[in-house]
DNA sequence: TTCCGAACTGGACTCGCAGTACAGTAGGAT
DNA sequence: ATCCTACTGTACTGCGAGTCCAGTTCGGAA
């Protein structure tokens, strides 16, 4: 073993860099193979299939936005303790983190795997669902404790409006990738980010 | 020739109903030509590869939506001649639209052409950009005659604003299509549709 | 020191699907 | 009569996923 770090993380990140560019489907196992330099037997061990992968990938990718997230919004809290303003600001710095990236970033992978739905098994599915609905769970925890100190100008459904933030990034990265624009997504945060603005300024 | 309807549109609806409803890349050309009772000869003599396919898939299905778009606002317009109006009701429309929708609707071809790039050559690409970039202008010239009339509370780009309907709405399928719930992407027209309300409205 | 098991290598094989290449044919238009 | 369009049918290439399996390497427990 002339690796010391796991050949399976090695893999993983091959993987997804591949993905990450051309999609899950255009990725070759023996594509991996080569850039991981190991063998065909080597990634069947660590992967009875490529759902098997399809699935450590959405694991490990969901792990990490979860971190992001928990890490940009409590960043958003050190500079303001306002529920709302903490939400602006972690906006604001989403908006920033997608812009800064040159690739246009991973968010897709939820959106991917989603549309080559059949690709998968039930697994990698449920996967993807539960992801989304932590971020719903998330955002819609957020908008309560803004709800109670600002009333909103209109009535919405909390649980829509959490989905309306994965839905724009979304929607927003679906836009990018097919225009070849690079700040797509990152307007439409921030044009979110108006919204919420004007559904939750005071009444004066 | 028994077939007096053109094949070759016969081959496009089996083929839209099933990349409809499994993906592209799931949906084979053996099973294509099983759905149109043809031979795989005849399907290639009718399109060069899929490439080809999926180009005539998308031009007639953007010819469809933009058509269907056109219908809608027109009968928006004709119950409401003020633009901000005609839009509120507009989406109000689509909403409904999509929800009585029992698959969930045909939009995601757009998105999903969008995440399988690579399978794709550079026409279906510039095919799916160019579809976009229509909305973007059918949307961008809605709101420059909302914002005439109406100032908004808000600055925003109005290019920005364009996008952002195509956004919420595939989005909203993304969404809809991995949850498996059945409303998201009308939900969330609904929860842009209050936006617009909030921006748009008279300041006094 | 031996031996076991985890982590592989390497090769051969099956299967499904895209795409190629034709050779042949049925039927309408000229 | 013949030509063209719209096919049928068959046979073949090539790629990628996934299976099977026999053999190798190396670190750690007995």
């Amino acid at each position: 073993m002339d690796q010391k770090v796991g050949t399976r993380s090695r893999i993983l990140d091959i993987a997804e860099a591949a993905v990450l560019e051309k999609g899950f489907e255009a990725t070759s196992i023996d594509e991996i193979v080569a850039g991981a330099e190991i063998s065909r037997g080597g990634f069947f061990y660590h992967f009875k299939d490529k759902n098997a992968l399809a699935r450590a990938m959405l694991e490990r990718y969901i792990e990490v936005e979860n971190a992001l997230y928990d890490d940009l919004f409590a960043r958003a809290r050190e500079l303001n303790d306002d529920p709302l303003h903490c939400m602006l600001i972690g906006l604001k710095l989403l908006a920033e983190m997608l812009e800064e990236m040159p690739t246009g970033h991973p968010g897709c992978v939820i959106a991917s795997t989603a549309y080559q739905d059949r690709l998968f098994d039930e697994g990698v599915r449920d996967l993807n669902r539960q992801a989304i609905l932590g971020w719903r769970k998330r955002f819609r925890g957020m908008f309560e404790d803004i709800a109670e100190i600002y009333e909103p100008r209109e009535p919405v459904n909390l649980d829509a409006l959490g989905d309306m933030v994965s839905g724009v990034v979304e929607g927003g990265l679906v836009l990018q990738r097919a225009l070849r624009e690079h700040n797509n997504a990152s307007e439409q945060i921030m044009l979110f980010r108006t919204y919420l603005k004007l559904l939750f300024s005071p009444k004066t």
